[in-house]
DNA sequence: AATTCCATCGACTACGCAGTCAATTTATCT
DNA sequence: AGATAAATTGACTGCGTAGTCGATGGAATT
């Protein structure tokens, strides 16, 4: 095996080996994906993408860790702002990232639901790696967002992130996996998805009981 | 094929093969799964498999049909109380039918995230039919529970309903996988995980601004 | 120019596994 | 009891695919 040779390539095939194998792996399980799929995809012989990887499971590693490379974002937040403000111009990022990196998404989707057994310890610790990046990314903006409300009571205050936590994840992730199919139409829709977000949320800042 | 001579069969081999199938389905993949590891098993000849269920995917979707079926509460719902007693009623049920069908739970889990192409068919039929019914039951608990509640805008309800639709189910989902391994515990830490729903759920109510 | 080195190729091997089928046992019928 | 049908067995087949390896050719080294 000689990952080097393949870092050493030039980028645009680097770049097509990477992108074929992130695509393959976005769109079937990784069982459902044969290396001679992908060798003819990408008009290599079996051989070299051996030679580069090693075996399937260190070339699905190293698809799925460029995939979340790509994901976790690099740019920094903006924290102006409301607490609308600051929750959409986050939320607004994150959309932005996976609709610029669809098959990225996808495939880190795809992994995270797949649970063949053979790529389970290695996909595992860098599923892990980048939920913790994410996740106090995630607690940062949350954090900043709830500082700008004046609290009923400020004990409540950690539970508050907790539970926006919970429920911003599972709207987003519900209108993501609703627009997979039809990416250009999230886009169109994100106001509308908004406005109905807000007054979601708007009930729990506000509640819905007299 | 003949799924009559299977259905036939004496109440508890039918229940071992069955059985056996949703553990072995609930524990790796449709495509770690092997037929030969299903007849070990059950101690009978792969040839009779064949024989009863035709192919690996039938045998598979007869499984998941059966999982699904016990799932899906016969019992009727209790609809006394405030709305917290009818929300945790039907979560307490939700959970005992969880614990009791532990298996089954799991390959219902699995099946939804297997991506495995040469069930997706049959599979998406079976997850389709049961989920509009669970959604539909859980909907009916829901109105009930928010009816017992005084709206500070009734055009809101809907969209309350909604909100707490998707808010228990991420929250029941975090707390079904986190204790798939130790479904003991579930039981042990259900009162703590009540108080911390009740927490979450009494901001929706009464919101957390001033 | 000769030699060494190494990327690249693709036919080939080994293996796991879904599905088959002729042989055998067990149940049913006359 | 003998004959017929049906249930059951497990060795075997065929296929898909991960991984191999000797052959080839081109670049760097002497």
């Amino acid at each position: 095996m000689s990952l080097e040779t393949f870092e050493n390539l030039p980028a645009h095939k680097k770049e097509l080996i990477l992108s074929i194998g992130i695509k393959e792996f976005s769109l079937k399980s990784y069982k459902d994906v044969s290396t001679d799929g992908i060798t003819k995809k990408c008009q290599i012989s079996k051989g070299i993408l051996f030679h580069y990887f090693g075996s399937k499971k260190q070339y699905y590693l190293y698809c799925l860790e460029k995939a979340m490379e790509r994901l976790v974002s690099k740019t920094e937040n903006v924290m102006k702002g409301d607490f609308y403000e600051i929750l959409f111009s986050s939320m607004n990022r994150k959309i932005a990232i996976c609709m610029q990196y669809k098959d990225e998404m996808h495939m880190v989707n795809m992994a995270s639901r797949d649970a063949a057994v053979e790529i389970a310890d290695g996909k595992a610790e860098i599923m892990q790696r980048y939920r913790n990046s994410i996740q106090l990314e995630s607690d940062e903006i949350l954090k900043m967002a709830v500082a700008t409300l004046e609290f009923k009571d400020e004990s409540k205050i950690q539970a508050a992130i907790t539970g926006l936590h919970i429920y911003t994840n599972a709207v987003l992730n519900k209108y993501l996996l609703q627009y997979q199919q039809t990416p250009e139409q999230f886009l169109e829709h994100s106001e509308k998805i908004k406005e109905e977000m807000k007054e979601y949320l708007d009930m729990m800042l506000y509640g819905i009981c007299k």
